[in-house]
DNA sequence: GTAAAAAGTTAGATTAGACTAACAAATTAG
DNA sequence: CTAATTTGTTAGTCTAATCTAACTTTTTAC
């Protein structure tokens, strides 16, 4: 049984590690906002219990068990916030810092009890992959709305960013996901998009709004 | 905001204290299983929040505002407890430990909205009462089983052990929270009880078992 | 009313997880 | 290719929460 500490860090270095396979101590360091002569005793500790790979200097790296300890901690936060949203109603930017604190829970009945009561659910209210109990997940092949072309019919996929104030601004543009999109045009300059959906004629997403959305072509 | 273990603190010195409204370093060392020294350090940095009310070997008491904070966890605990059986479809004896995780977590939205999902309940799923918003809460004047007479009718109304052993026994027995019981006969010798219940038609009840169910008279 | 037992406190050590200061290695810039 | 900058490590300190050993106060037994 790991620490909530040590949580942390495996989810940390999994979000961290997942593009080039692995992240350093300065990154870790920033992204957990702990300095990082904390992050390397940490490391070294976790070397030990086999979750990290690690030689001084080098880059850091989840082994195997370590990818799937964190995957299964993934795993009990996205089922929470589905779970919330869906089964108590609570909004798609309330749920994240909840789930945050209910991932440490020490129950497999809890987890199991939700995914049971969502019916098995493969994908949180962000758009995010849900690990299966194996802590085994697949993130589709998305595009990002910011790399579509004007005359593209899309569909809202998933979020990257998730921070209330990101998801506060698409609820009052009434954009969740499942929402079709039709590119209307691109401003050249700045690549704000102008878009069309439902009684939105022409709503104007900025590059840095269509940057963090990630849509299905259809 | 206080640390989960100054609240496993303030929850052991309610319950402890609650019949002489105050309790011994020991018995709380002894409940908490942690040694006496730990506790009499704790007592202090506790009476330095003004949480407990600590002089050298006196009893320990909480002060108005300790029982203030132990009654809003034992809240978030019992409306853990109700949701987990009402909501999720958990067994009464499944949800104790789950609640003991809960309880910890930072976020009034979560409990306030269980407690609506519930439509604000006044008792647990062990007939135990759940503290309002304010920390107030009253136990209705129930009577052991055990102290009640042949030809006596009785309705269940809480149980006082919780252990999942006891409550495992109760479920065999298909005893649970509303049923109506007749008390058939006592025996002199050993205070077992006949009971007949539902399609139970002399069911026998050890003075260890009676001891633990508080009954409504009706 | 003393002596033994129980309860409570003090002092000092330990562990997890954090920090700062100082130093070392690796990377980047000119 | 050297020098500056950035990144990473080592050493030592701190706090919260625990422990054991030793001592003191209170309670209980005779
Ligand atoms: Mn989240
Ligand atoms: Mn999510
Ligand atoms: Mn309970
Ligand atoms: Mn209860």
């Amino acid at each position: 049984m790991y620490s909530l500490v040590e949580e942390n860090y495996l989810k940390a270095l999994f979000a961290l590690s997942k593009d080039i396979g692995s992240v350093s101590v300065n990154d870790l360091s920033k992204h957990l906002d702990i300095k990082m002569p904390t992050v390397t005793s940490m490391m070294k500790k976790m070397a030990a219990k086999k979750l990290v790979a690690y030689e001084s200097y080098k880059p850091l790296k989840l082994t195997e068990k370590g990818k799937k300890e964190a995957a299964l901690i993934i795993r009990k936060h996205r089922l929470t916030e589905m779970y919330l949203v869906e089964k108590m109603g609570f909004g798609w930017e309330e749920v994240h810092n909840i789930a945050e604190q209910i991932e440490h829970i020490k129950s497999p009945e809890l987890f199991t009890k939700m995914d049971e009561l969502l019916d098995y659910p493969k994908f949180d209210p962000h758009g995010a992959p849900i690990p299966d109990i194996n802590g085994e997940m697949e993130w589709k092949a998305y595009s990002k709305l910011s790399e579509c072309k004007a005359g593209e019919k899309v569909r809202m996929a998933a979020v990257i960013n998730t921070s209330d104030g990101f998801l506060e601004f698409l609820n009052s543009r009434e954009i969740r996901l499942g929402l079709k999109i039709k590119i209307m045009s691109v401003e050249p300059f700045d690549n704000t998009m102008v878009v069309r959906y439902k009684k939105h004629d022409q709503e104007s997403l900025s590059h840095t709004v269509c940057e963090r959305l990630l849509v299905e072509k259809v």
